[in-house]
DNA sequence: CAACAAACGTTCGTCTCACTAACGATTTGG
DNA sequence: CCAAATCGTTAGTGAGACGAACGTTTGTTG
């Protein structure tokens, strides 16, 4: 095999079989540079710190997301809190069933319009939902602990920028063909 | 908790009956402004667009991953390639079964450890990681474009510090206890 | 008014991703 | 020499995002 084309050895010197490669995992720069590498990698982290902190106090990310909708919006149907929400709605029915089991929604059908069930959030629920939003402020303390406050607000302006211009496109470009 | 028991009825007005919520979803801003939401938001787009870019050129995240790593440090067992890029060793065997397939990399045993297999990338293995290397770019040219390159600098580099701490903290997490 | 289209809630299934558990074979270290 | 660790592999779990299809109900239109 004369390696006639990219006859690159590796430079970057592999460890032979003396001693492999312990401690320092060593991935190439390529791999670590790439903005979609780290995004898929820092939200796997996020993720875990998330659930992990929700499921200490019984709750998953679904639950603030629909308590949140009811906060703000009020009642809806669940088509409405789907949309509110971003949560697809094959999977809004789940989610609600457990937070009816928690009595933190009442789920009753609509009189005007037979096919939707309208969700109101309990009082209990708004008590769950401000113990939710401490919790979560804590969390993204730890998320976010290597940032100042000015520099979390430059991230969180860029992840905004970036995600309002991606939905937007991804709107377009399904709703317009 | 001096406002009893936050009897709010909610002042941001639910649309009600007349025009629901066609067209802007009205994501409520506790939920939008979180960074955990906006980076699981946004890496979904992202998996998607790439995914998608690679699909077209018969490739997958993990092959350009494990060709990078090949390239850049040259053979190594499967485990040795799962450290370096992150490929969980269990996903790791399928990867490398359509690395191989494609008469991208080699998978050989090791006479030295009969229980390792050394992965070699090719030439035909080069030269489609130097491709899958412009398709990148290309993707990433579009998963970044609202942002001109001082802010893409700054995003990726939010980025890898945050990554790196919890990646740091993760790990000696699961070593020490 | 009849007929068709659309929305709603629900169930089922698919695909990707990260990860755990266990196995047989092999190598290494005490 | 024996126990422990490593390697490749298979199988399975649990999220998460999503599509397809259903029966029911509402709306729209000819």
């Amino acid at each position: 095999m004369s390696r006639a084309e990219t006859p690159d050895p590796p430079e970057n010197a592999a460890p032979e079989d003396g001693a492999p490669d312990d401690g320092a995992p060593e991935t190439p720069d390529r791999l670590r540079r790439r903005a979609s590498r780290l995004l898929s990698q820092l939200t796997t982290q996020s993720d875990r710190l998330i659930n992990e902190g929700l499921a200490r106090v019984d709750a998953r990310k679904w639950h603030y997301a629909v308590l949140a909708s009811l906060q703000e919006y009020g009642p809806g149907s669940q088509a409405t809190l789907s949309r509110r929400s971003g949560i697809h709605r094959s999977d809004m029915v789940g989610v609600l069933n457990e937070l009816a089991e928690r009595d933190l929604v009442e789920r009753v059908p609509d009189p005007d319009d037979r096919r939707r069930n309208m969700i109101t959030i309990s009082a209990r629920g708004r008590r769950h939902l401000q113990h939710l939003d401490e919790v979560l402020d804590d969390l993204h303390d730890d998320l976010l602990a290597p940032l100042n406050p000015a520099e979390r607000d430059q991230f969180t302006q860029l992840l905004t920028r970036l995600l309002d211009h991606h939905t937007r496109t991804a709107r377009t470009a399904r709703s317009a063909p």
